[in-house]
RNA sequence: GGGUUGGUAGCUCAAUGGUAGAGCAGCGCCCUUUUAAGGCGUUGGUUGUGGGUUCGAGUCCCACCCAACCCA
């Protein structure tokens, strides 16, 4: 009596029904090993008519059409269509497919056709049902949009969102090709101490934990930069470290808690150097990941917002030349004379205590906010980068660059400093008196003698995001941290 | 920390203070080459949470939660 049977509608019932129906029917809902040919973005983009083929995959369309089924069968290499008649696959197997989902992952085994539309298929003759889906995926047109389920539940927007999935690859490809671009010109990977006794290396606030065995305290690194200068001590002369560095500071569209650092170190080489390395090494990503020198960043709509052209070589201009760019006689003028003109400017320089900083300012807002092209800044005031060598010629000034492109600091380098005695005076400075604060090992180690180095450090976050056109940290790392909520 | 915007069905989105809707997904039926398949029918809601104003609140007010963006 229909009208006495109770519609069971809930989509989650609905499948928890077809996960006992496949039980009831002897099928295992959650399948054991599949041996496939290939997967199924390999087998479209290396189609080839009349091969007999076994591949699994997620079901992520379904074109019912009353006794065939076209299917599409994803997994990250893409989509491959499966089709399905009841005369190939006979009336059992037909049975079983009723209570198959969108979302499902199935093996199949079949032989490859193209269809009359011209659309590469594998005509069924067998499939195996791999693991019963038990919730819906999102639309299968427009994906996930709300940004919130993207960063929190990131396995879906993987599945819908071919874009978010590209991005992802490349970020992949990116690593991957920085690894063999530093190994071709002989620089060896290192992994030394994230949790550290004295987190040292840059100046930022950092994560705490404890060690019970030994009830000591430590910190997760903000930087590995004070091990790596060890190893050059230990005669290790051309190195590099790819891995995580962690900052207990805000979040924010281009921070995250834990963020992907290259630090690289060569010795007996100068920040110049170090400066065509990052040149060469980011043009080879371009080429090799990206497929060329510009970079088109897009809105939602698909409007171009900006371009970035990397062709090199890259402009290398000196610090004071760019202010004296955005005014001539900033260098000739009082500090009263520069405050002024600021405020006259539009620029906020209350927090800036120190003429340095006031320079900074005008930097940061009129010259790199603005630079999207490559630039490498070099020979900044010694009072922002405490820990460089300082220039022969110019003692006001040390022998780095920074490295801007699409309006933000991508890489510094710097000719590294390896007089232990200066090198202590810098860091006692920094710390302002506070000794705990002092690696005295790192500084024990310098005084064996570390020997001349570049070094660099590129954040890969940001590198991605410049190469892949990401608005937000969040759109390149997988899974950024987000307060806590209940799925 | 401050400001702005947003949170409605599984997903994507509508809804002058006046009966909460559509598309997709789901469910039922038709269809043997479809591809955002199509056709007919149909189910589905604590409108982020908690208060308040009102005859009446998704809509107005207050607080809180979560997110995005801007600022610090």
């Amino acid at each position: 009596m229909p009208l006495f049977m109770e519609e069971q509608t809930d989509l989650l019932a609905v499948r928890r029904q077809k996960l006992d129906a496949l039980h009831a029917a002897g099928v295992p809902p959650f399948g054991q090993r599949f041996d496939i040919t290939g997967r199924p973005g390999e087998i479209r983009s290396a189609f080839a008519e009349g091969n007999p083929v076994r591949t699994a995959g997620r079901i992520t369309a379904h074109r019912n059409m009353g006794k065939s089924h076209f299917l599409d069968l994803s997994d990250s290499t893409g989509r491959m269509q499966v089709y399905l008649h009841s005369k190939e696959v006979g009336p059992e197997a037909a049975a079983i497919f009723e209570h198959l989902d969108i979302g499902d992952w199935i093996g199949v085994e079949g032989e490859t056709f193209t269809t009359k539309t011209g659309e590469p298929s594998i005509k069924v003759k067998s499939f195996t049902v791999l693991s019963k889906s038990l919730r819906p995926l999102p639309d299968k047109w427009h994906g996930v949009q709300d940004t919130e389920i993207k960063y929190r539940q990131r396995y879906l927007d993987l599945i819908s969102n071919p874009e978010s999935r590209d991005v992802f690859l490349k970020r992949i490809a990116i690593v991957r090709e920085i690894r063999r671009f530093l190994e071709e010109r002989g620089f060896i990977e290192i992994e030394t101490p994230m949790m550290q006794q004295v987190p040292g290396g840059a100046a930022a606030q950092p994560f705490q934990t404890h060690h019970n065995a030994l009830g000591v305290d430590l910190f997760l690194r903000i930087a590995p930069e004070l091990y790596l200068k060890r190893m050059l001590v230990g005669g290790f002369t051309k190195i590099f470290e790819l891995n995580r560095n962690f900052r207990n500071e805000g979040i924010s569209r281009r921070h995250n808690p834990e963020f992907t650092m290259l630090e690289a170190y060569w010795a007996f080489a100068d920040f110049e150097q170090m400066a065509s390395l990052v040149e060469e090494m980011v043009c080879h990503l371009a080429k090799t990941v990206i497929g060329g020198f510009v970079i088109e960043h897009r809105n939602p709509g698909g409007e171009v917002t900006k371009s970035i052209d990397l062709t090199p070589p890259w402009r290398r201009v000196r610090y004071s030349d760019l202010i004296r760019g955005v005014k001539g006689d900033w260098y000739d003028i009082s500090s009263a004379a520069r405050r002024e003109w600021c405020a006259a400017n539009g620029l906020d320089i209350t927090h800036c205590a120190e003429d340095f900083e006031v320079t900074q300012h005008v930097f940061e807002k009129l010259v790199e906010e603005r630079t999207m092209n490559p630039l490498f800044v070099t020979h900044c005031p010694k009072e922002l980068v405490p820990l460089a060598k300082q220039n022969a010629q110019d003692g006001s000034v040390v022998d780095v660059y920074e490295l801007v492109i699409n309006g933000q600091e991508i890489s510094p380098g710097y000719s590294e400093l390896n007089d232990p005695d200066i090198q202590r005076a810098r860091l006692e400075q920094q710390s302002g008196g506070e000794t705990q604060k002092l690696d005295e090992e790192f500084l024990h180690a310098l005084e064996y003698g570390m020997p001349p180095a570049g070094g660099v450090g590129i954040g890969i976050d940001r590198l991605v995001m410049m190469l892949t056109g990401a608005e937000s940290i969040r759109d390149v790392i997988l899974f950024p941290h987000m307060r806590p909520r209940g799925v």
